[in-house]
RNA sequence: GCGAGAGUGGCGGAAUUGGCAGACGCGCCAGCCUUAGGAGCUGGUGUCUUCGGACGUGGGGGUUCGAGUCCCCCCUCUCGCACCA
């Protein structure tokens, strides 16, 4: 008998026998009724883990064990997500390319997670930066930019001054670099974009298809999407030929149109002041804008800034002559970039009206009050019964909108439209370990596709890598850069930029599912065997920003009937993050806790469960600041009493005739009280089957683990007064499979030492007996004007009239009776009785 | 400002449809055991108490025989978006 878990000769055991035997290999193409897809968000192999990489390890892998024990197909696989700043900036660092970085990396992350005893099909793996993963980026970026869904332009972009790269939208977070905090600026480049503007109604309405998503993370989707409904109308500007759209949700509100403002960049106020003597000042205004950071520009506590053009638009409705004006709180891309502005009703327009003494119409009548234009300092922007607007006066606010736009169709004036916050996603980056973008620039054909056939275009190795602030990177590899135009033949130039490292992670889960494939991504057969994903997890804060992608890129692989399902991932568990001292772990800020100390102290089943028993998956993790010994006076220990506990109660040999467990008391010695004890210990363990069962269900590992621990501590009370015997085995055999999927290390060990000849992780779940679960008495509450006078054990099928006659004759109860009858009595079989006196 | 979520012992957290608040664990207290140890085992541990009980889930009000749970108002915190027209 061994008293003591040793975590690292049994980890080490498994750790290879599992590996050898392939014992999480899953089939091409699985039986449809039983298959199950559970994947987990592929990891940026830096450095090494630290614990708050194994919550999401552990909480993932419970999951897949658990549902593998109830007989299904489980795919569980395994990538990289190779390509990115990090092994750019650590390889700059060393001088040494980021290959030999990033390989290491995985090398390190994958023997951890092989430790943690994590169940993956490695067989599956791969990582991004593979040409042969690589190419199928570029193949896709081929296949949008022929349905026009890629497409470069010269745009405003965020430039972060510290990455020397641009950033996507999702990327710039209040204004800073997501990645290292600088903060950004904008730039004027051209750069590739993917139209997923063109899937926002898609992406918006299809999320009720995810319907195992939480409330928080569909609306995290639906704000950054941000559609608004109202209306498009036109206004002529003087000196400008052709109609300038606004888009308002207010339409009602046209006739308190004032004035009108151009977002500081927008091309028409320039051609506005052209050859008058505001050119001179329209320059400096714009430079003063542009200076400012995004930070100061949206800051609503800053005065708007803004400049008289000189110049005049028309109302079309009144054929009112309004002013035109440049405003830096009017945003170049949203909307159309310029608005019509009522300063009565909305308060940023009434801000700059009072700075600029504006005029100011109320066109919206309160419910219960009047708004004076002259003195009004809070807009109205609510509803009300219009006013002040010709031909609709006095309408009220429920059809105002609706009937304003009808009218301005038939007039010819404008249209019904929306409009999203979401914005095209920018994809180029100027730096250099990513995939290359397949196009060539010809000076006579423009921009030129790589033909299929040459594709991967394979990252230059030979190159100076440093970002120069300039161009990307590849530009200084010459022989590189410079190829024969595929289309002519003449001299041209390979693009220079790298992809979002995000275009990987859009589709490598369909990748899982055909990993060697070199003739497409995937095959559809493949990707319709196993999709889609079963269940997902991942961290919350990809919300806006990978499940947004990989979203829009299922769509357009469903449009090119390249898959069946309109949504790769229908059920999401989002985790919290963990932090130390209430700040993300993070090797810079000193504040991490090396998983592999972790492992080394206490194995990874401890580990594991002091993640799971934390409290519910999605909720955050602050780390005790004592580090990694919490985990030793928490669930090491625990550990080390199920272990003595499976020691001490060696297999019997009555488990081998085949019914020994089935009889209520097996035992049968005639000692008082050892039959009721055994069967209560049975009922124990049969309850326990059940609850701990829908705790896994639910992912409520935390309550999962404190069953297992009130079992084991029944377990020892039991053992205390009576000898072994069946019942024992029968609850460590059944706990041990209930733990197995948290804890594999341990159960596997013990599975093994009580003569299983096969893995307690391809054993079945454990099936209770409805009989022996069920309540066998119940605790009945006697309560007297709402308050519990008394409790009396009952048995659950007692009768109302029985349950009156207790709650009566009660010695406890009398005394509050003040010796009349109740007046109401209330029943509530079999657990509560409430009498009203 | 808008949207979402959350406030329960010293701490992490439990609590079917409204039905014994505080499961389980940490910490703390007491005891046992012991080659006296940061090991193991047992018991206790919301607050107050005249030992009968009373009070208690951010605050205030309400519905109900009964509210952590439902409704209204307020406060605080977290997250997201934010000059989005």
């Amino acid at each position: 008998m061994e008293r003591e878990y040793d975590h690292k000769t049994v980890e080490e055991r498994w750790m290879k026998e599992w590996i050898r035997g392939k014992y999480w290999a899953a089939p091409d193409f699985p039986d449809p009724a039983k298959k199950r897809y559970i994947l987990t968000m592929y990891p940026y192999p830096s450095g090494d883990m630290h614990v708050g990489h194994t919550e999401i390890f552990a909480i993932h892998d419970s999951i897949a064990r658990f549902v593998r024990m109830h007989g299904y197909q489980v795919l569980n696989p395994l990538g990289f997500d190779a390509f990115g700043l990090p092994a750019e900036n650590a390889a700059i660092k060393r001088g040494s390319p980021p290959k030999e970085w990033t390989d290491s990396n995985i090398a390190i992350w994958r023997s951890s997670a092989e430790r943690l005893g994590c169940s993956f099909d490695w067989d599956r793996m791969f990582a991004t930066c593979d040409p042969e993963y690589y190419r199928w980026n570029q193949w896709f970026f081929l296949r949008f930019y022929e349905r026009g869904l890629a497409y470069r332009k010269e745009a405003g972009a965020w430039w972060c001054p510290k990455d020397k790269t641009v950033l996507a939208n999702e990327q710039v977070v209040a204004g800073r670099c997501e990645r290292c905090d600088s903060i950004v600026v904008k730039r004027y480049l051209a750069q590739w974009f993917f139209k997923i503007t063109d899937y926002a109604d898609r992406l918006l309405d299809d999320l009720v298809l995810n319907t195992g998503w939480s409330e928080r993370l569909k609306t995290l989707q639906r704000n950054w999407i941000g559609r608004s409904y109202g209306a498009e109308i036109d206004f002529s500007l003087e000196g400008i030929e052709e109609p300038v759209t606004v888009f308002t949700t207010r339409p009602d509100t046209l006739w308190g149109a004032t004035f009108f403002v151009l977002a500081p960049e927008h091309p028409l106020a320039e051609r506005l002041v052209s050859g008058t003597n505001k050119e001179a000042q329209l320059r400096e205004f714009k430079q003063q804008v542009e200076t400012m950071t995004e930070i100061d520009r949206s800051s609503t506590d800053r005065p708007k800034e803004g400049m008289f053009l000189g110049k005049y638009a028309t109302n079309p409705v009144n054929g009112e002559k309004i002013p035109i004006w440049v405003g830096d709180y009017v945003l170049m891309d949203y909307g159309t970039g310029a608005i019509m502005a009522v300063p009565a009703h909305d308060q940023r327009d009434l801000d700059f009206a009072r700075r600029y003494n504006l005029p100011v119409r109320v066109v919206i009548s309160p419910p219960d009050h009047e708004l004076d234009a002259a003195t009004m300092k809070e807009s109205w922007p609510h509803e009300g019964a219009m006013t002040n607007s010709g031909p609709f006066d006095g309408t009220p606010a429920s059809e105002s909108i609706d009937r304003v736009i009808e009218w301005l169709e038939a007039e010819g004036m404008g249209r019904r439209a929306k409009t999203f916050r979401l914005r095209d996603w920018l994809i180029s980056r100027q730096r250099y370990w990513g995939t290359p973008i397949p196009i060539i620039h010809c000076p006579r054909c423009g921009e030129v596709q790589v033909p299929d056939d040459q594709l991967p275009v394979v990252l230059p190795e030979v190159v100076d890598f440093r970002p120069t602030g300039e161009a990307s990177p590849l530009a200084t590899a010459h022989e590189w850069v410079e190829v024969a135009c595929p289309a002519c033949g003449g001299p041209a130039r390979r693009d220079t930029d790298t992809m979002d490292t995000f275009v990987d992670s859009s589709w490598y889960f369909h990748r899982f599912l055909d990993p060697h494939n070199d003739e497409e991504p995937f095959a559809r057969a493949r990707s319709d065997a196993w999709m889609p994903t079963d269940q997902y997890t991942g961290g919350i804060e990809h919300a806006v920003g990978h499940l947004i992608y990989a979203r829009f890129f299922q769509k357009i692989m469903m449009d090119m009937g390249m898959v069946r399902d309109p949504e790769p991932y229908p059920n999401m568990l989002n985790h919290g993050v963990v932090t130390m001292g209430g700040k993300k772990m993070s090797k810079s800020r000193g504040n991490i806790v090396e998983a592999g100390t972790a492992l080394d102290l206490y194995g990874a089943d401890a580990l594991r469960l002091y993640m799971l028993f934390f409290g519910p998956p999605e909720q955050p993790i602050d780390w005790p600041e004592e580090g990694v010994t919490a985990i030793g006076r928490v669930t090491f220990p625990w550990l080390q009493r199920v272990w003595r506990l499976c020691e001490q109660h060696q297999r019997s040999p009555e488990l081998d005739s085949a019914d020994a467990t089935a009889q209520p008391s097996p035992d049968g010695s005639n000692q008082d009280g050892a039959d009721a004890a055994i069967l209560e210990l049975r009922r124990h363990i049969h309850r326990t089957i059940k609850v701990v069962t829908k705790d896994y269900e639910q992912f409520s590992f935390n309550t999962a683990i404190a069953r297992l621990m009130e079992l084991v501590n029944h377990a020892y009370r039991y053992q205390s007064e009576w000898p072994g015997g069946p019942v024992l085995d029968e609850l460590i055999e059944t706990l041990l499979r209930l733990l197995a999927p948290m804890a594999p290390y341990l159960t596997e060990e013990q599975w093994h030492r009580r003569g299983h000849e096969t893995s307690i992780h391809k054993e079945s779940w454990p099936d209770f007996d409805p009989a022996l679960a069920a309540e066998l008495e119940v605790t009945m509450v006697i309560q007297v004007n709402g308050k519990v006078r008394d409790t009396v054990p009952v048995p659950p099928d007692i009768a109302e009239a029985e349950m009156k006659q207790l709650a009566l004759t009660s010695d406890k109860v009398r005394p509050y009776l003040d010796g009349g009858e109740p007046t109401k009595i209330i029943v509530r079989p079999p657990k509560l009785i409430s009498l009203v006196v």
